[in-house]
DNA sequence: TATACAATCTCCAGTCACTGGAGGATCAAG
DNA sequence: CTTGATCCTCCAGTGACTGGAGATTGTATA
């Protein structure tokens, strides 16, 4: 029989409060956790890694019906992949876009950060970096 | 005399609603708005880009906190440099992290949405992708 | 010049995504 | 059998907005 874990347990490695699960599990973002004989939430693996999931995906910006739209991705049967498909395009615009500000806000704190290590300060271009190139200024 | 903007402009430049603009005003992240005669808030483009600056990291899934954190290393004047470098390493570690998985989302979306192309239904790795190899499965 | 209607103002209540605490039950170690 | 950690439900509070009421001002058209 595989280990099971206990909400704190599954907190723990996650970095999530156990209040939070209980939220996930109350929206549907977790599936409802099996229960012990004493009525404590009860979780496998698969739980695990769908909340590592639900975690890193909030830290990175997306919002919990972004989240849900990425989670049916996984969670349906693949008679729905034209659908899957949609879905994923959707996502894939916004998130090069990210990936290039984040890039861009690395290179712009790199030059802060060495610069200043070389004894002189720079110019600082922290705020140009995630500003954005798109407004007409 | 250059341009001024009325926070109608500026809502609509930078994509946030006017009542967000006054908020980000009373919390301090925006300074205190010009007015004009009539009382009116009048903004230029500092504002903008630094307005700019804001939602971006808000997307990018910064916290207020964070975002003081780092408009401050623009703020502030250059002789405080060993405190910007300092608040910029800080930021480096975590934004490496989060390109990282970013990255791995992007090519486990372009497996889902090209395999679906081919007729094929691809293995599902979305969850696997930004569930993160941290964890000791 | 009158008028209408869009944009702004302040203030305050509501929403989303958690977070923390009260009050009580259960489990595991000593 | 006690003690302390962990769990349960329920509910109130926080952070970051979002929307609306009611009043004022700015501007475009008749």
């Amino acid at each position: 029989m595989t280990k099971r874990l206990a909400i704190g347990d599954l907190a723990r490695q996650t970095g999530t409060k156990v209040n939070t699960i209980r939220f996930y599990e109350e929206i549907g973002l977790l599936p409802e956790a099996l229960r012990t004989p004493s009525g404590r939430r009860s979780y496998d693996t698969a739980d695990l890694r769908r909340l590592a999931f639900i975690r890193h995906g909030r830290q990175l910006g997306f919002s919990i019906p972004e989240i849900r739209s990425l989670l049916a991705l996984s969670d349906q049967p693949d008679r729905d992949c034209a659908d899957a498909a949609a879905i994923a395009r959707e996502h894939l615009h916004e998130i090069g876009i990210r990936i290039a500000r984040l890039e861009t806000l690395r290179s712009a704190l790199t030059d802060v950060a060495t610069s200043c290590e070389g004894g002189r300060a720079a110019e600082c271009r922290v705020i140009e970096a995630i500003a954005g190139t798109e407004l007409a200024i």
